[in-house]
RNA sequence: GGGCGGGUAGCUCAGGGGUUAGAGCACUACUCUGAUAAAGUAGGGGUCGAAGGUUCAAAUCCUUCUCCGCCCA
C-alpha cells in the first residue's frame, strides 16, 4: 500500500517534513559519502559577506550552485563542497565606522585598530545564522559546519603564501597609482564606491591658451638642435611655423574642466590622425582641432593653415605655471623604473638645455584617446591627476607635478592660490590666466562628476603609492587560460570577460585600510630593503624578531607590532602599513580553504581546478577574475572548467530592488507561501540563466498551479488508483507487448531523459526544465485522461496492469529526474512509490542514480503519430463546441478529411483514440469533405486537416447521452455526499419512462461507472443523499446510499 | 562618455531570412469536471523599440538612433 496522498498539498509543509527526514538520515553527507571514491567534481562556492540578510538574488546563486553537483552526484561522481565566508573589506569597515558614528580615518586610529578590527570581525558574522537556515530551507545541500572563512589565521596565511611566490617570482612591485581619492576622509575609495556617488555639478568649462616656445625656435642654433635630437618633420615643422606665423605670439588651444590641475600640467596631447587649423586673429594665432573649430566658434578668427595632428607632435610649449618658480618639487617619470618614484628632479626634463631664463618647455605628443566629440582636441595632460593622463606619464616620460596639491586636498607652494581648497583655488587660478592673456573663454558646464558617498566632498583623482600584482607578465596565459573556460552564457568569454583580459593592468592590490588581510612586507627603516614573508614560521625565525611570540591573530595592529633587524644594516624592519585588496582573499579560495601548501596538500591537488563555479555577472571583475588571475599566476592553469554568469534579478516592474524603494522581496514571504521547490523551479525554468529577470511572487504561484500541482495530483490519482487495486510494482507482470498509449508515453519519456542529460551536460536547467514542464503536462492531459478508464473498469487485466506499470515506471523516473531540480517533491514522490515497496531501494532519490534513457524505446513515429492524434481530437472538440454538442452525447460518425496516405494510415490504426477522446462510434477518413450534403453538421479546420461531426442525434444515441448524463449526475452527488471513491452504493431514482429505460438499457454500465450495487426505482431509503434533477426536461430524483463495507 | 546584454501580446518568454509571428499566464464567452488549485473550445489583444539600408522576401542580416539593466569612466 502506498500511502494515501492528498491532492490539497502543501508544499511548505511537506517541505518541513523533508527537511526533518533529511537530517535525521544525514542525507547529504550520505549522498557525498556514498560515492566516495568515484570521480570527483568539484564546485567552489564564491564567499559571501553574511553581514547582511540573504536576499532573493542569493537565492538564486545557490540554487545554480546546488543543481549541478546534486546532478552530478546522481551521475556516479564524488562532490564534496564546502561552504565559505568572505569577511574583509572595506564595506564590512563602513558599516562599522557608522555603527561608532566613526567619520574619518583619523577617528578610526582615535578609537583603536584592535578594538575596531574586533567589531568588525563580529560584524561580519552576524547573519550567519540567518544565511544557514536559507541555506538549508531552499535545499541547497553544502557543507556549512566547517566553512572557510577569509579570516582565519590559516586562510591568511595561504593569502601569505600565495603573495611570497609572486615576491620571489618579482611579480609584485610598488608603484604609483591614479586612484579617486576623498580629500576630507583621506582614503581611496574603491570603484563601488565611486559608483555610488556620482552626482550632476556645475564645474568651471574653461579654454586655455599655452604659448608655443616659438622664441626657442628663432634662437640661434635652436632648429639645429632639433634637427639632431628630434628629427628632421619637427624641424621642418618649425621652420614652416615660423614663416607662417610673422611676429604674432602662437598658442595651443586646451580645454579642461579642473582648472586646479593646470599647475600639474607637463604635457599636451593631440590626435595624430586628425586635422587642426591655425587660426590667425588680430594679436596672436589658436591651434586647436579643424573639426571642433565650429564647436567653439572662434569668432575673430580665419584659418590660415591646415596641419595633421602628428605635425604638432614634439612642438614645445611654456607652462602655464613652471612649478620651479612655485618651489614645488618636480619629479621625473623615465627614472621611476630604477629610483622609484620618490627621487626630486633638479631640472626639467627635457633633454635639449634650454637656456631661455628658466623658461623650459612641455612637450606635445600623441594620445589615441584624444576625443574630437568635445574640447579643442587638445588635451591636457597633469600626470599626477588623472588615470590616462598618469600612463601617458609614464610612456612618455612626462615630468610629474603633484605635491602643490596635498593629501587634504589644500594648494600648497607659493601660489596665489596656495592655502585654499583646490575647488575653491578654481577661480583665482582663472583670474590669474586672465590676467596673462592665457585664458581664452571661461564657462561652467554641467556634468557628471563623483562625490564622496559619505560626505558629499567632491572627489579628486590623485596619484599615490600602491602595491600591484604584475598581471600584465600572464597577461598571455590570462587570455589563452579563458579559452579553455566554457562560459554561460558563452558571450561573456569574449565579451566582457574577455575584453577585460585583453585590457589588463596590473593588479593595484593594496588598501590603506584596517580589516583586511595585512601586507606580509616588512621594510628596513634604515636602508630600505623590504622582504616579503611567506608564513608563520618565516616571520618567526626571524633574527631579533619581537612581538611574535603572543600572535594569535595575524591582523593588524598585532601583526604591525611585529618587527626584527635588518639582515643588511641590522636596523628594525617593520611592516608597511597595507592591508590587501579582499577581492584577493576571495580569489586565493582554492589555495586557502585548504591551508595549503601548510596542510592539505593531497586535497588540494585533487581539487583543483574546479569542475564549475557560479555568481552574478557583476563578478566578472570581482571573483571571476581574481579566481582566474591567482591561478594562473600561481598554477599557470585556469581554476575552472565551467561558469555560470547570471543575470540580475529586478522587481516586477523592471526596478532595481533597493529597501529605499520598498519593492523588495524578501525570499522568506516566497518560501512560506509558495515553498523551496516552486521557488527553484521559477528559478531555474522562467529565463536562461545569463538573463536580468523580473521577479514577482506571483510568477512563482504560477509555477505551482502550472507545473507542480499538475505533476502532484498526477502523482495522486496514481496512488488513488494503485491502492484501489492494491497494485505492487514488484509483483506487477508487464505484458510483452504494451499498448500503443504505454509505448507512447514510454517514448517520450525516454526522449526526455535524452533531453534533460543533453541540456543539463551543456549547463542549461532551463532548457531542461522546459522539456520536463512539457512532458509532464502530456502525461497528465493525455495520458493519464486517456488512461482513466484503463485505471477505473473493474477487470484487472494485462492491459489494467500495462497502464499502472507505465504511469508507476514514468512517475518513479519522474522523481529522480526532478531530484536535482526540485529536491523536496522528489524526495517525497520517490519515498512514497518506491521506499514504502521496496526497502532494499537506496533510501533517499539523491542516493539513486540519474536515469539512463533507453533509445530503444524512443518512436519517433509514434510521436508524430499521436500528435496528429492529438490534433484530430482537438479539431472534433472544436466541432463539437461549434454545434453547442457536449462530449457527453454520444454521435455516430466522425470524417476526416486527411493531407496523406500516412495519415490516414495513421487514424486507421490510432482510431479508437479519437473515438474515445471524442465519444463518437466511427471514424471515417475522406479525401473531400463535402459540405453540401449535410449543411448543419459542424466543421473544424488547420492546416489542410478538416474534421467534421455527424450531428444526427438518433434515439439510441440520446439514449446512450443520457446514460452519460445520469452516470455524471450520480458522480458529482458520490462527491457532494462524502463517499470515498471505492466506497460501494445503492442508487435509487424516481422519474419518467425515459428514464427508467435508460437505467435497465444501461444499468451493468451505470452500476460499474457508479459502483452501485443496484438501481432501484422507488423512493429513497431515509438515510440516503437525495437530490433532484431535470434531465431533458424531465423531472428526476436520484438517491445514493453507502453500502457498509 | 565607453563596453556587454536586452527591448516580440497587458505580463513572463519562445522564434533568429521564406506562408497569415507563437506558447503560457491574465482577460471575455461557452463547455466540462470523481485525479487536478485543473481541462477543453472560441475570442479580443502585436506598426516584433524607431528610422534607414541589403534582399524577390527582414521580427530575423547591416547602419544609426532610442529606452532598460549590468560593468567601467
Amino acid at each position: 500500500m502506498f500511502k494515501p496522498v492528498t491532492s490539497k498539498v502543501s508544499f511548505p509543509e511537506l517541505e518541513r517534513r523533508i527537511l526533518t527526514f533529511w537530517k535525521e538520515k544525514r542525507a547529504f553527507e550520505k549522498s557525498v559519502e556514498q560515492r566516495q571514491g568515484a570521480p570527483l567534481y568539484v564546485l567552489y562556492d564564491g564567499p559571501p559577506t553574511a553581514n547582511a540578510s540573504p536576499g532573493i538574488h542569493h537565492v538564486l546563486a545557490r540554487v545554480f550552485k546546488d543543481i549541478f553537483p546534486r546532478y552530478k552526484t546522481m551521475k556516479g561522481y564524488y562532490v564534496p563542497r564546502g561552504a565559505g565566508w568572505d569577511t574583509h573589506g572595506l564595506p564590512v569597515e563602513l558599516e562599522v565606522e557608522n555603527e561608532l558614528g566613526l567619520k574619518s580615518k583619523p577617528d578610526i586610529e582615535k578609537y583603536g585598530i584592535a578594538e575596531f578590527n574586533s567589531r568588525c570581525r563580529q560584524n561580519v558574522l552576524k547573519y550567519v545564522k540567518e544565511w544557514e537556515e536559507l541555506t538549508d530551507r531552499i535545499g541547497f545541500w553544502i557543507d556549512m559546519e566547517h566553512p572557510y572563512i577569509t579570516f582565519d589565521n590559516s586562510y591568511i596565511e595561504t593569502c601569505w603564501w600565495i603573495i611570497k611566490q609572486l615576491w620571489d617570482k618579482k611579480l609584485i612591485y610598488q608603484g604609483y597609482k591614479v586612484t579617486p581619492h576623498c580629500p576630507r576622509c583621506e582614503t581611496s575609495l574603491s570603484s563601488h564606491e565611486v559608483a555610488l556617488g556620482y552626482e550632476e555639478a556645475d564645474d568651471p568649462s574653461i579654454y586655455v591658451k599655452f604659448e608655443t616656445a616659438k622664441s626657442l625656435y628663432t634662437s640661434t642654433g635652436f632648429l639645429d638642435k632639433l634637427r639632431k635630437g628630434y628629427g628632421d618633420r619637427e624641424a621642418d615643422f618649425a621652420e614652416w611655423l615660423l614663416e607662417l606665423v610673422g611676429d604674432k605670439p602662437v598658442y595651443l588651444l586646451a580645454w579642461t574642466t579642473t582648472p586646479w590641475t593646470l599647475p600639474g600640467n607637463t604635457a599636451l596631447a593631440v590626435a595624430p590622425d586628425a586635422e587642426y587649423s591655425v587660426m590667425e586673429g588680430k594679436n596672436d594665432y589658436l591651434i586647436m582641432a579643424s573639426a571642433l573649430v565650429f564647436m567653439v566658434g572662434l569668432e575673430g578668427y580665419r584659418e590660415v593653415a591646415r596641419v595633421e595632428g602628428s605635425s604638432l607632435v614634439e612642438l614645445r610649449y611654456k607652462p602655464l605655471f613652471n612649478p620651479f618658480d612655485f618651489e614645488v618639487p618636480v619629479r621625473r617619470m623615465d627614472t621611476w623604473e630604477e629610483k622609484g618614484p620618490w627621487e626630486e628632479a633638479k631640472e626639467p626634463s627635457a633633454d635639449i638645455n634650454w637656456a631661455e631664463g628658466g623658461v623650459f618647455n612641455y612637450p606635445v605628443i600623441a594620445g589615441d584617446f584624444v576625443s574630437l566629440e568635445d574640447g579643442t582636441g587638445i588635451v591636457h595632460i597633469a600626470p599626477a591627476f588623472g588615470d590616462v593622463d598618469f600612463e601617458v606619464g609614464m610612456d612618455k616620460w612626462l615630468d610629474f607635478v603633484r605635491d602643490y596639491v596635498d593629501l587634504e586636498g589644500v594648494v600648497q607652494g607659493t601660489y596665489r592660490f596656495a592655502g585654499l581648497f583646490v575647488k575653491e583655488a578654481d577661480p583665482l587660478i582663472l583670474e590669474d590666466l586672465g590676467s596673462r592673456g592665457l585664458l581664452y573663454r571661461s564657462e561652467t558646464i554641467r556634468h557628471t562628476y563623483p562625490f564622496c558617498w559619505r560626505c558629499a566632498t567632491p572627489l579628486l583623482y590623485y596619484a599615490k603609492p600602491s602595491w600591484y600584482i604584475r598581471t600584465t607578465a600572464k597577461k598571455e596565459r590570462l587570455i589563452s587560460g579563458n579559452e579553455e573556460i566554457n562560459w554561460y552564457p558563452e558571450y561573456i568569454k569574449r565579451g566582457r570577460f574577455g575584453d577585460w583580459l585583453n585590457n589588463n593592468v596590473d593588479w593595484a592590490f593594496s588598501r590603506e585600510r584596517y580589516w583586511g588581510t595585512p601586507l606580509p612586507i616588512w621594510r628596513c627603516q634604515g636602508c630600505s630593503r623590504e622582504e616579503c614573508i611567506g608564513s608563520v614560521d618565516e616571520l618567526k625565525g626571524k633574527q631579533g624578531v619581537t612581538g611574535v611570540s603572543q600572535l594569535t591573530d595575524l591582523h593588524r595592529p598585532y601583526i604591525d607590532e611585529v618587527t626584527y633587524d635588518c639582515p643588511e644594516c641590522k636596523q628594525e624592519m617593520r611592516r608597511v602599513a597595507e592591508v590587501i585588496d579582499c577581492w584577493f582573499d576571495s580569489g586565493a579560495m582554492p589555495f586557502a580553504q585548504w591551508h595549503y601548501p601548510f596542510e592539505n596538500r593531497d586535497i588540494f591537488q585533487s581539487r583543483f581546478p574546479a569542475d564549475y563555479i557560479c555568481e552574478a555577472v557583476d563578478q566578472t571583475r570581482g571573483w571571476f577574475y581574481s579566481l582566474h588571475a591567482i591561478s594562473i599566476l600561481i598554477e599557470e592553469q585556469p581554476c575552472f572548467r565551467n561558469v555560470i554568469c547570471l543575470g540580475h534579478i529586478l522587481d516586477s516592474a523592471g526596478e532595481k530592488m533597493s529597501k529605499s524603494k520598498g519593492n523588495v522581496v524578501t525570499p522568506e514571504e516566497v518560501l512560506d507561501s509558495s515553498g523551496a521547490d516552486a521557488l527553484r523551479w521559477y528559478l531555474y525554468t522562467s529565463s536562461p540563466p545569463g538573463n536580468v529577470r523580473r521577479f514577482s511572487k506571483q510568477y512563482v504561484d504560477e509555477v505551482v498551479r502550472k507545473f507542480l500541482l499538475t505533476l502532484w495530483n498526477t502523482y495522486s490519482f496514481f496512488v488513488t488508483y494503485a491502492n484501489i487495486d492494491k497494485f505492487d510494482p514488484r509483483t506487477a507482470v508487464t505484458p510483452e507487448s504494451l499498448p500503443e498509449l504505454d509505448r507512447w508515453i514510454l517514448s517520450e519519456l525516454n526522449q526526455l531523459v535524452d533531453g534533460v542529460t543533453r541540456a543539463l551536460d551543456e549547463y542549461d536547467p532551463t532548457g531542461a526544465g522546459r522539456k520536463l514542464e512539457d512532458f509532464v503536462q502530456a502525461l497528465s492531459n493525455w495520458y493519464v485522461r486517456r488512461s482513466r478508464r484503463r485505471f477505473w473498469k473493474s477487470e484487472n487485466d494485462t492491459d489494467k496492469q500495462a497502464a499502472y506499470t507505465t504511469l508507476y515506471d514514468c512517475l518513479v523516473t519522474l522523481a529522480r529526474l526532478l531530484a536535482p531540480f526540485i529536491p523536496f517533491i522528489a524526495e517525497e514522490m520517490y519515498q512514497n512509490l518506491v521506499r514504502v515497496v521496496d526497502e532494499g531501494a537506496p533510501e533517499s532519490v539523491h542516493f539513486t542514480d540519474y536515469p539512463q534513457a533507453d533509445l530503444s524505446k524512443i518512436d519517433e513515429k509514434l510521436s508524430s503519430a499521436t500528435h496528429l492524434v492529438m490534433t484530430v481530437s482537438s479539431l472534433g472538440r472544436s466541432a463539437r463546441a461549434r454545434a453547442s454538442l457536449k462530449v457527453r452525447q454520444p454521435l455516430a460518425k466522425v470524417l476526416v478529411r486527411v493531407r496523406t496516405e500516412r495519415e490516414k494510415e495513421i487514424l486507421r490504426q490510432m482510431a479508437p483514440q479519437v473515438l474515445d477522446e471524442l465519444n463518437v462510434k466511427e471514424l471515417h477518413t475522406v479525401d473531400r469533405i463535402q459540405t453540401d450534403e449535410h449543411p448543419d453538421w459542424p466543421v473544424a479546420e488547420e492546416g489542410g486537416l478538416e474534421v467534421m461531426l455527424d450531428s444526427d442525434i438518433t434515439p439510441e444515441l440520446a439514449d446512450e447521452g443520457m446514460a452519460r448524463e445520469l452516470v455524471h449526475r450520480l458522480q458529482t452527488m458520490r462527491k457532494q455526499a462524502g463517499f470515498d471513491i471505492a466506497d460501494y452504493i445503492e442508487t435509487c431514482y424516481q422519474g419518467g419512462e425515459s428514464i427508467k429505460r435508460v437505467m435497465n438499457e444501461f444499468a451493468s454500465y451505470i452500476k460499474q461507472e457508479t459502483l452501485s450495487r443496484a438501481l432501484v426505482e422507488g423512493s429513497p431509503p431515509d438515510d440516503a443523499f437525495v437530490k433532484s434533477h431535470v434531465l431533458e426536461g424531465n423531472e428526476v430524483t436520484l438517491a445514493v446510499k453507502r453500502l457498509s463495507r
